[in-house]
Order: C-alpha cells, then structure tokens, then sequence
DNA sequence: CGCGATTTGTGCACGACTTCACAAGCGCCT
DNA sequence: AGGCGCTTGTGAAGTCGTGCACAAATCGCG
C-alpha cells in the first residue's frame, strides 16, 4: 500500500474533511458497516448504539468503534451514532458520494449474470459499457446496454471517465485485458479470472475467485470430518472472510 | 474459530499424515498454490523453487516456503519442489481426494452463472442439487441438472451427502435457506447474499460480496484522487484480498 | 442541579501474520 | 572426495490487527 501521506494534514483548514489513512482492515469492513446502516434506516432507525451495529454486521463491538473513531467522532457517548450522519461519513470516505462508472469486460456466463446484477446499481456503481473479443456477442443487448468489441475499450474508457474496470473473462484473456484497461487509464480492477495479474504501481487489484472459497470450506469440512468422535463441540463461524 | 486440538496429535501412528493445525491466513493461500502448481505442471515443469511458484502465486518467497513447511517437509534444498508431490499434498489438507458435492440455492441471476461455471467441476467440486423457491423456475434444466424446490432440500441433501451449500439468493430469503441448508446437515455454506448469516456453532460460512469488492477499490479510487498533485509514485498493488 | 445509567473512544496487552536473514542441506562439478 | 552454489526451512524481529477494560462524556430523571 501506499506509504505517502499528505504534508499539510495536521492544521488544515477543515473545509474538506480530509481522508485519515484507515488500515486496510478496517476498510475491508466500512461497506459491511454501510450495507447493516441502510438496513437499520429502512426499519426507522435514527440512533444505533455500537453494540447494536455490531451485531447487524457481525462483528464484534469494540472492533467497530474503534474503526468508526478513525473517520472522526460522530457518535454521542451515552446515545450512540447518528445513522443518517454515520451513512454519509462512511459513504464519503469510501468515495461513494459520486456514482462510480465501471467497465465490465467479458460478457460469458458470469459476465452476464454481474450486467445483470441489481446490487451494484444500488450500491453506489453504474455500469457503463460491456466488453467482449467475440464478436457474435458483440452488438447483444444485455439489460438496456450494447456489448461492444474490446477495441473500443479504450475509446469509451476514456470518453466516459471510467476508473474501474471488472474482468469476467477466461483466465487465458484476463491478462491481456488487464493490460488493455491500464493503457485505457483504468486504475482499479475486480478480476473474477483464476490467475494472478501484473499491473503497474498505482493500479489497485482484487480478486474474487470462487472456486477458491470453496476449497477453503472444503479444507474446514475435511479437518471437521477428521475430528469426529472427538469429545465437546467443535466451534467454529464465519471463517476468515 | 475452533480451539480444540485433537488430544493426541503427538506421537500418533502416521497412517494418515493428520491435519497440522493451519494458521488460517495459510489455508486461504493454499488453493491459490494450487492453481499456480497445475499451471506449472501443464507448463511442462518438474520442479519448482519457491521463488518461482511465489512469483507465479503473487506472494512473497518466505511467506510461501513458511506456508509450506507448515504441511511438512516437502522440498529439496537446492533444487526446490516436486510439483507433482506438492499438488498431492495440498490437494490433500483441503481435502479434495474426494471430489466434494454442494448444493446450490437460488436460480436467478447470479446462481444462473454459477450453476454454470466449469471451474467448479475442474477444481475439486460437483454442483449436485439445484433449488429455488419459485415454482416457475422448478424443472428448469440448467446444465444437465433440474431445478428442484426447494422443499425438497432436506431429502435430496441427505440423499447425497451433501456437506456444503452455496447461497445465491435475494438477501431477504438468505437466513430462510441457512437454517434449512443447516438443518439439513450442511456444515459449510458459500453466501453471495448480501447480508450477515447467524449459524450455529460448527458450521462455517464464507460471503461473498460483490458490491463490497467495489467499493473497497472506490476508497482506494478516492484516495488516489485526493492524492493528485502530490509528487512521487503512489505505489499500491494489490489491494488487500 | 446533581446523580446514576448508558455508551463512546482509547490505552494496553496479546496474538497473528509477515518479512528478513541465515544456517543447514542437497546436488553437481571437478 | 571435497568444495561450491543454490535453495529450503526457520529463528527472530517487526508490523498489524484484535479485544478487554475503563475513563470520559452525555442524557434523563428526580
């Protein structure tokens, strides 16, 4: 991660609140935070003390202070938080008060499934151009948006301002993809493709890949099943994340 | 997570190698191993030194060679790793000797694209039940599989033995299918949905969250914006995982 | 106005994980 | 046989993250 912070961050003038350097951890958690606050205001919530909060979001309550006292102190000793003021502070540091563009690359059977996916449009995203090297799914209407050729990828990125981009291709393509967004002037990707990716400094990656969370079950079903006619009761809950 | 050690570790026969207690940071780094070691061996290769498989897994040499010693002593020094002895053995501690089965509930969107994805069949797992609640997807044929109700999930998971499930549902019915897919004996569940799943004591869950992963790379985004004008690389790489 | 109940924010100790650096071990070449 | 170069396995130090426990702050009530 990046090292530098800002010279004149100690005195500023406070006009703009300034990002505070979070640990990577606790930024993990922030949307968690988010998603459990949204919910809490659907049910007419206006305060909701720690304890509360943790428990929406499955984490333990001093572990959320003390990430929540990292964007500041908005909460009131005795009260609680604030869950409006709390979901605007969060949605702010996490650059989530302007809708994010994004480039969807690999229109396959996953691709289309995350085109198709509700949850990124209420969640702060926008989906703003769908890519694909084939070119019988070029030109394919996909939930009001055209497929087009990769080769204009790096036309519409720039013409849209997008700054993200999400691989769904096979691994074989992902690299080569990786490099096409980077020469766009794309400087965060979601690569779903099993593969590990190069890419400059500067340019953020993360990977989701799904067929490793399965084996990491697995590797938890196979210690399980190696303990059987053990004495007590295992233990175990919502493995690593 | 579980604390118990099994009461005689020591000194046992050494039929079965048994489960060293893996640090969990370790377990989710193995099938990423894994992934790079087929590829090597697809590649041709004999042997690989740690320098070369970390490179091709994206981590640090020590931090891998501590990872792997942790499952025993299964390099040569000077030479470095048998690929073929080190796929058997990690294949082993995740357990996938035996090819796991999972039950995947909810036909939409996004459990379309997983029911599927090839790389679950290639990579240790056999998608073996489908369910939804809606009775006009029941019948369905997606992939050689039928969509059933999901009803019949208590039978049907007995049935086959089915030990993990994959949750691909609208988050307001996740919790509903959790404590179905537990009462029916699954011990490992896979969330996609977005929301925190409370299970009993003894069964892991794993989430996935799509929008999280955006947004965890918006922060990155708005941080690297505030950041403009400043002199010297920003240098991030990686974000994360 | 003061007191008690409540809840935040945080100092501190602990544990987990990472990284460096190097001794020990192995194979090859002479 | 012996030495040299390479690579593993690991002690030790450093970093990061977690969770307890408590002081400080706020509200409501008598």
């Amino acid at each position: 991660m990046s090292q530098h912070r800002p010279a004149g961050t100690p005195g500023r003038p406070s006009a703009v609140p300034a990002l505070p350097d979070l640990p990577e951890a606790t930024v993990a958690r922030l949307p968690e935070y988010l998603r459990a606050l949204h919910h809490l205001a659907d049910a007419g919530n206006d305060t909701i003390s720690s304890e509360g909060l943790a428990a929406a979001a499955g984490v333990n309550s001093a572990k959320l202070r003390k990430d929540l006292s990292h964007l500041g102190s908005y909460g009131t000793r005795g009260v609680g938080y604030d869950v409006a003021l709390l979901i605007d502070q969060i949605e702010y540091v996490l650059g989530l008060t302007q809708r994010r563009s994004v480039a969807l690359v690999g229109v396959g059977n996953l691709g289309h499934a995350l085109a198709g996916y509700a949850g990124f449009g209420t969640r702060g995203f926008r989906i703003a151009a769908l890519f694909d090297a084939d070119p019988r799914r070029v030109g394919e209407n996909i939930n009001g948006l055209v497929v087009r050729h990769i080769d204009e990828l790096a036309q519409i990125v720039a013409a849209e301002a997008i700054a993200i981009g999400v691989i769904a291709t096979p691994a074989t393509a992902a690299q080569a993809v990786a490099d096409r967004l980077v020469a766009a002037g794309v400087t965060s990707i979601l690569n779903f493709a099993p593969c590990v990716l190069a890419v400059p400094d500067g340019v953020d990656v993360r990977k989701v890949d799904l067929a490793i969370e399965l084996q990491i079950l697995s590797f938890h079903e196979h210690r399980k099943s190696s303990l059987t006619a053990l004495p007590g009761g295992l233990g175990a809950e919502a493995v690593g994340t």
